[in-house]
DNA sequence: ATCGCTATTGCGAGTAGGCCGCAATTGTCG
DNA sequence: CGACAATTGCGGCCTACTCGCAATAGCGAT
């Protein structure tokens, strides 16, 4: 095949993400269970923009009836340790999780609760601008918010 | 007094603010109570950057042992309508409340949890940009997260 | 295939931060 | 002073997690 045919690299699929990410847990001594399989799973189908760990919660319990939250929460928890996924604060109420693909910067509305990404060019810029000045590096854990038009 | 030597204008004091507020507060049809003026008070005592409302509680029931927290958020919450005060959240744990004064964008650090206070003029670069481009009007409602140096 | 070790899970209780209903109290105004 | 409605104290409730503990189940070794 020609190179300037090539397609651009393939992103991960869903699956190739499960055992790249439980591979991971298994080089730290940890244990690839079925259960974290399935939240893995879970998080895979729920796509962008996130889920709240509540909604992966009740999605999975409607096919594994006996999952309890804590059991999400300490996947959740493990699997952002190894750096495979992430949560961010969107104002107030739950925290969404996603797999970690882009970083983003979320943008929350205080008055209607829908939530956009902002550009991160402009976000970016603030972000330098605050490193050289102060030493602060920004990170998208908590949304902006504001009020949309 | 000549005018060129009139000194500049007096920042509002604690008192006034106060009598300000529940001024304020009649005129909307409320009450002005003793406890709303003790609540007041201790805001003002706290000055900047300002409190937690738990906080807030515990400086008042030195004082006022009866004083519950349910009656403080209420308080915070009335004042907050009036826009007398406002409260911010500074990631993880609870909000801190003060009066308004100017604008304030807070950065707040994931690792060490101190805050600091952004320059104005940056973040509002990047608020005019998004309003600009996709209608959104930054608040400061929720501090911007990142790590300090 | 089985054993033993220990990571993980289910269960249920606990926690922080805040909100709410209701009866008792207390400003306000006539 | 009296009536009325706003406010307060009390206590319980709520959401979003977090934790301790005993039972379960991966995983390497046999």
């Amino acid at each position: 095949m020609d190179p300037v045919d090539r397609p651009p690299p393939a992103p991960r699929t869903g699956s190739q993400v499960i055992e790249l990410a439980l591979e991971a847990v298994r080089r730290e001594g940890g244990r690839s269970t079925t259960t974290r399989r399935i939240v893995l799973e879970a998080l895979v189908d729920a796509g962008e923009p996130g889920v709240t760990a509540e909604d992966l919660a009740d999605h999975i319990r409607e096919q594994h009836p006996t999952f309890t939250s804590s059991t999400i929460y300490r996947c959740l928890e493990r699997f952002e340790e190894l750096g495979v996924i992430s949560h961010a604060h969107m104002g107030h109420g739950p925290a969404v999780w996603r797999l970690i693909d882009q970083p983003r910067w979320y943008l929350v509305c205080t008055s209607c609760g829908k939530s956009m990404d902002a550009d991160p060019t402009l976000v970016e810029r603030l972000s330098s601008q605050l490193l050289r000045t102060v030493g602060f590096r920004l990170d998208g854990h908590f949304a902006l918010t504001g009020r949309c038009a």
